[in-house]
DNA sequence: CCCCACATGTGACTTAAGTCATCGTCCACG
DNA sequence: CGTGGACGATGACTTAAGTCACATGTGGGG
């Protein structure tokens, strides 16, 4: 049980929102806080659901997202180790906004909305760092707004190679990214339809602006792609 | 100068954010703070400056909005006496990601974000405050982001007029309710153009959803129209 | 009283987005 | 080894959204 409790200790000791604090607060959370491994695509919580608490991710990938009821879904972010899920609705105690949902096996740690609180009063550098990571989220979300509102899907698409090329791997045909998840998957984050992403990507392959091999893009000419999204902002 | 401050602490004693302080601590406050006025239209700040403080509304209404190249624009929120704008971007000491002005005249308090930062440390039930404030704004660009991937501009609209229906007036014909705004505004909060505002407001009227007489709607049949949004989601 | 700025209505058209159906490929598993 | 399921490509089509051009209306200042 003691190793259960330096374990999470040390979980939180990673995070952003908890790195900075002692190690005798770390394991006044620690305490309270509960461990909890999901199976991929198990559901984490649901929108509309009373909010119990946040939680800590300590592996594995969480996408956080909207379901329409015909059936779409638009993710709303996609968060990994070392971040925190629904630190928000903690707050204002209203329900949760979105549905949360693992996307490979995850280890998530669950801390509870007064504890949390709590902490918060007591540690006000504490909230601040909540502050600043809220901050973050908003402005993804006024990212997303500003896309669907203003942008094409093809604009969307290409933006997203583009933030993907950042990290691709150089060879002497071009840069090289490989597609972070299937059609269906892309589809969610940008909004729209599976049937769209797989259009879109021939139409960018039948330009010459990207080439194929099953989820590896090759980039021959990074440049002219950035200017494909520069040219009709 | 003395009348000018006692003048501050009233306007800050009124808003969300502030209400629970002590005189003393208002003062603390309304000392650092500058009052500024804004004619109709005139910018608060605009998109990408960085961003020294935040603002209070005495009074008017301030809409905060993403600007398209192509010049057309998304509205985020509007806010009115009593609220603050831009307490996010305070924090991660990023630039602002929205621009923001006045509808009409309106009287603005600024508070740096140096102070703002320090009466958080001081006080962790207005960093508190703030995470609530925040979380109903994440919320509403949830629900942005939600209308404008899922839902069309017709249900958008209905979502709309029936949302205002609430605080419309009864009358023997049906609820009567006023557009806030004229129709290129109402684009604007809902993502589109002005004709395809115009040509909604047409449809509903000829499926007698609606009647129009200028800038007031009457709703003969309210669960009618409550019934448009159920059916297409 | 006229004219202009501004808001609105609407027809005709183009384009993006989404739907439906079908087909091929790859691969894991019985 | 063959079969079913997941994934992806694609044609044909419908519909929503956006663009352009222009008509109409209305209210205030010269």
């Amino acid at each position: 049980m003691a190793d259960a409790l330096t374990n999470r200790v040390a979980i939180l000791q990673k995070t952003a929102l908890f790195a900075e604090l002692s190690e005798q607060e770390l394991n006044y959370i620690a305490q309270r806080a509960v461990l909890r491994q999901f199976e991929p695509g198990e559901l984490v919580f649901s929108e509309g659901e009373a909010c119990p608490g946040l939680w800590i991710i300590e592996t594995g990938r969480v996408r956080i997202y909207k379901s329409s009821p015909s059936g779409r879904e638009q993710i709303l972010a996609v968060e990994g180790p070392g971040s925190s899920v629904a630190e928000l609705p903690v707050f204002d105690g209203g329900k949760y906004p979105a549905s949360a949902a693992s996307v490979n096996v995850a280890r998530l740690l669950f801390v509870s909305k007064d504890d949390f609180q709590s902490l918060c009063l007591k540690h006000p550098q504490v909230a601040l760092k909540v502050l600043r990571i809220v901050g973050r989220r908003l402005r993804g979300l006024v990212g997303i707004i500003e896309e669907l509102s203003f942008t094409t899907i093809r604009h969307r698409l290409i933006a997203m190679i583009v933030r993907m090329a950042d990290q691709g791997h150089r060879t002497p045909d071009g840069v090289e990214v490989t597609l972070p998840a299937n059609q269906q998957e892309l589809a969610a984050q940008m909004g729209t339809v599976r049937e769209l992403i797989s259009r879109n990507l021939s139409r960018l392959q039948a330009e010459d602006l990207i080439r194929m091999e099953g989820r590896k893009i090759i980039i021959p000419d990074l440049p002219a792609l950035q200017k494909e999204i520069k040219d009709q902002e």
